[in-house]
DNA sequence: GCCAACGTTGGC
DNA sequence: GCCAACGTTGGC
């Protein structure tokens, strides 16, 4: 299987490419996804060592903030099972976890690539993040796009 | 705070 | 299985 790649969205709030940077091993548990499509990535698609642009959404600035990749296969988001975190879910069984996720490893942080440069730049047309009303919060991203992104990002 | 887009829920 | 109501995301 060849190297696929991905971003990732992050509201900087709960962690950012610094938090990530400063965690052990660098590395965060991608944990809160609750949306069927972005598990079933994590859960069916990716692959240890794949590419991941690390993007801070909802915040002053969006964007991207820093490279990381895939570091673990996926595993159930424990966060599912505890009632004291907004990300428990009820309906979830311990046989049988609804939600899936995997550890991000983060690379380096990089200068903030905006939104309104990205929208900008004619080598990122048809990249699923400036879709209109795109919500996903991951996306594939093609190795074309990922090589314009990093050359920027340099 | 607004609102477009879109996912989920639940009545029928 | 349809679809209206509702909730959430996330840029602005």
């Amino acid at each position: 299987m060849t190297k696929q790649y991905w971003l990732m969205k992050s509201e900087p709030d709960e962690v950012s490419i610094d938090d990530a940077l400063a965690a052990p091993k660098q590395t965060v548990a991608w944990t809160g996804v609750r949306n069927y499509q972005a598990r079933n990535f994590m859960k069916d698609v990716m692959r240890v060592g794949d590419g991941v642009l690390f993007y801070h959404s909802s915040c002053p600035e969006p964007g991207i903030a820093g490279i990381a990749e895939v570091a673990s296969t996926p595993y159930p988001d424990p966060s599912q099972f505890d009632r004291k975190s907004p990300y428990f879910d009820a309906a979830s069984k311990l046989e049988s976890p609804r939600w899936t996720l995997v550890d991000v490893r983060a690379l380096r942080k990089t200068r903030l690539l905006g939104l309104p440069e990205m929208r900008e730049t004619p080598a990122l047309a048809g990249l699923l993040v400036l879709k209109k009303g795109n919500r996903l919060s991951i996306t594939p991203v093609s190795a074309e796009h990922w090589r314009v992104i990093e050359k920027l990002l340099t």
